[in-house]
DNA sequence: TCGAAGTTTCAGAAGATGTTGAAACTTCGG
DNA sequence: CCGAAGTTTCAACATCTTCTGAAACTTCGA
């Protein structure tokens, strides 16, 4: 299985599944598996290999190549004497991870803390009544989850950002807390 | 601010930004809108008080607390001498999170890892050319990653299964870990 | 057993998201 | 400058998801 055809194959499945896992996490599948071409091939490519390799409209390319380097996980580079443009991958994924995790997920946490903490203020107003205490206390647990949820998800972050395999620490924290069974 | 029309509004509010947290984990918006409100209102609801306070169709309700209830985080009530159904929110959050992250990301990220090994070995068989080489150990990468991710998920399980509030002890260790700025 | 109240189902509408292809634009060697 | 090679943009198209409303179905009191 090492046909020039196969490794194609390969190559393209392996793409897939990495376009699979960015789904996942709420990309676009295009983007993980653009990037997934450029990081196995660890060498740059032009948006023409990329267009055929993935079997991709010009467009879906120039766009998606667009968007992975706003987001800093792919290098764009001009060689002498070759009018076209090459891409190449960001190596560290913690890189593209953290980065999306922080303006995505944080902005959010952050807007639905605000909206639980001013309305349990609300409903804890003097003078309410013990259905609105009642609800001003469960609101507050909402709070009380997404605050944490927050202080998690900035932790990680701030860890990514000291150590360069911050995942693997992390892991093995964490995974001697879990594993007992 | 705590008139009726007021109290509601809240609610709304604190619904929706529920729902976007569900949203952002890849779920429906309205099955975190309406889990919120039963969670909020702590007492069971009838699927008509549900239709009127979201403003969704008798449809949306049904199905939407159909699956809330197959996963779990909702239950339905019958009371004697009322035809209707009442339903209230399961308050262990951690279910909800633990058994949908158990299903939906764990296949996934499985899957993937047994393309990256199968990829791998094939890129690495025996005449393979230098190239090949290279992106054999790129893909080995991925599926070191892919299985981290995997075995971290995995540990996140478990830890809940042991204890009610796994979130905050995790908290508290992975906080001091990171905090230093 | 009948019928009213309540619930589920599902085909099609509406909306959101992703993709294409071709025109407009940019770049650069001659 | 011109024109060919390469890139970006964007409106129209295709696709996928979610929502609606009404018909079919279930339940239960009388």
């Amino acid at each position: 299985m090492t046909t020039r055809a196969g490794e194609q194959e390969l190559l393209h499945d392996v793409a897939d599944a990495v376009g699979g896992l960015m789904e996942l996490w709420g990309f676009k599948r295009v983007l993980g598996r653009l990037w997934a071409v450029l990081y196995v091939e660890a060498e740059p490519l032009s948006a023409a290999e990329l267009t055929e390799r993935l079997d991709l409209s010009v467009g879906a390319v120039s766009m998606g190549l667009g968007e992975l380097e706003r987001w800093g996980v792919v290098r764009r580079l001009r060689r002498a004497g070759d009018r076209r443009e090459f891409f190449e991958a960001e190596t560290d994924v913690w890189k593209m991870v953290s980065r999306v995790l922080r303006e995505r997920e944080l902005s959010e946490v952050e807007h639905a803390t605000g909206i639980f903490e001013r309305a349990k203020a609300s409903l804890a107003a003097p003078g309410a009544s013990p259905r609105m205490k009642r609800m001003s206390e469960r609101v507050g647990k909402l709070a009380d989850l997404a605050r944490l949820g927050g202080t998690l998800l900035g932790a990680m972050l701030d860890q990514g950002r000291l150590d360069a395999s911050p995942l693997m620490r992390f892991a093995s924290t964490f995974g001697a807390l879990g594993r007992k069974r």
